[in-house]
DNA sequence: GGTGAAAGAGTTGACCT
DNA sequence: AGGTCAACTCTTTCACC
């Protein structure tokens, strides 16, 4: 499926503003309000949107420490086992197979340095976890779009 | 700043679905709509809510190929330099400075492999970009907040 | 934090271009 | 496929308790 480039500007008018009014974004991209709303529909049904979220500041909610580990599995863990097993942390955010080296990266929210080495403890005492490698968040630069299911 | 029991599950309601009224909002949590509407309000002033987005499927959208770029930059770039820099590109969908070996890692979201290949060459070939490493995405496992500004 | 009413926005269907 | 209009519903918002 292909989206034009109306649809592709509906959703950038969403995702800087999820609450923006079909008159407002249809303003923007000339287009009427029910025009809008049918192709939002349309989008929705199709799946391109799966949903609405809000943003937040991690600092503001507590978590002030931000990193990435990279995990190193023992053969024949399936991307299955993996996802099971960093559901169970709530400082997860995010979490992907990828190719080279590393196995995974794990994208991680802890309240503070202490908090982020215990997770990292934790992730790394997974069985099916060899070894891990991990960086921190200096800062974030740039952040657009949400992807993928509530999960 | 600390965040109550209340207003972390409104946080959460909402991650779930931004555009679930304040009186469903408040039917979860055991508040009147104005009293969430009062408690979301103030998430906003305060920051810790920063926006509301739509969250979208990046395959339907026609954006098969994810990965991550890890980017290590001539001495003494400013991590404005950087963003600015990334901020052109319309297939970085996140990029934050980090501690370790490389200056950033950057998220790129693109149409297929060419594309990407074409993506990371152009970004590669930045003047402040002394070389990269990248990865590809081969499965997102789990996706949970959105965080930061809509930039 | 609750209540209730006024104002605004979203939704829906019919019909037209 | 989109525009317009109108009627309806729901949400938001504000003053007040």
């Amino acid at each position: 499926m292909r989206l034009n480039d109306l649809d592709e500007r509906i959703v950038h008018a969403l995702a800087e503003d999820a609450r923006r009014s079909y008159a407002d974004i249809g303003a923007l991209i000339g287009l009427s309000a029910p025009a809008v709303k049918r192709r939002v529909d349309r989008l929705r049904a199709e799946g391109a949107i799966t949903g609405f979220t809000v943003r937040v500041d991690p600092a503001a909610l507590g978590w002030e420490t931000e990193g990435f580990i990279e995990i190193y599995c023992s053969r024949n863990t399936a991307p299955e086992a993996i996802k099971r097993g960093l559901s169970a942390y709530p400082e997860v955010a995010s979490a992907s197979t990828v190719t080279g080296e590393a196995d995974a990266i794990v994208q991680v929210f802890a309240a503070d340095m202490r908090h982020f080495e215990q997770v990292l403890e934790r992730i790394a005492g997974e069985p099916y976890i060899e070894r891990t490698k991990s960086v921190l968040v200096l800062s974030p630069l740039l952040r657009r779009y949400t992807s993928g299911p509530p999960a």
